[in-house]
DNA sequence: ATTTAATATCGTAATATTGCAATATATAAA
DNA sequence: TTTATATATTGCAATATTACGATATTAAAT
């Protein structure tokens, strides 16, 4: 097949999938990495530092954009690409709540 | 093509993207949740709430194993499959340090 | 209005993923 | 040891992803 069988899942967990397919990839890991350490958000700037063809990063900026992970605004000629706060945050907490819980259990541990 | 230029990105970048693309798929998700809210560990009891072939899930298992987000232990004729707390925790620390550094920039915000 | 520069989209080839039936393997029970 | 139960693996068809050259679009500069 390779098709995902979407409908049988809930709204969240499907969400949270599409964020973190986006994530699931080293270019799409090394933009993130680019946004949150240079001083630069210029979508040129990353075409410049990675090592992929500019239609190819052209494309995984718009996996992020889609994931809401990125957000991009008109700057001029060019575009700057920033690092979506909310998403972000959505992250951190889910991740401490699920870390939170985990201590509660005692399984495997 | 379809194959990603791993060679091209760091081991850090290559490693959280694994992470991230098993975590990328709502049957995963499901999996995740169902561990972290259900009682019961079992494989068995994973196939019988989730909506799709056993085969199939253990196929995905394999994956979210592969990615040290689960840990298998075997529990007489079952296997018992359990969140693996240093990975949870070095997401959640990611995503944590990520939230700090974009407080201290100022853009698109 | 043209030209230039930056980014997006299209088309396409190569490879990967998803899902399942069938089958193999492993462990406990009889 | 045979049987039953639980999980893994294999093989395969359908679809998705990755990458890139070529081309289109967009916006500033001339």
């Amino acid at each position: 097949m390779g098709i995902t069988k979407t409908d049988e899942f809930t709204d969240e967990q499907n969400q949270l999938a599409i964020i973190f397919k986006a994530l699931g990839h080293p270019a799409r890991m090394a933009i993130v990495e680019f946004l949150l350490h240079k001083e630069t958000c210029i979508c040129g700037d990353i075409v410049d530092e990675l090592p992929l063809a500019q239609a190819t990063i052209s494309q995984h900026l718009k996996e992020l954009k889609n994931a809401n992970i990125i957000q991009g605004s008109i700057e001029g000629k060019s575009i700057c690409y920033c690092l979506n706060k909310e998403t972000i945050g959505k992250i951190q907490m889910l991740f401490t709540t699920i870390q939170t819980k985990m201590n509660k259990e005692k399984c495997c541990n």
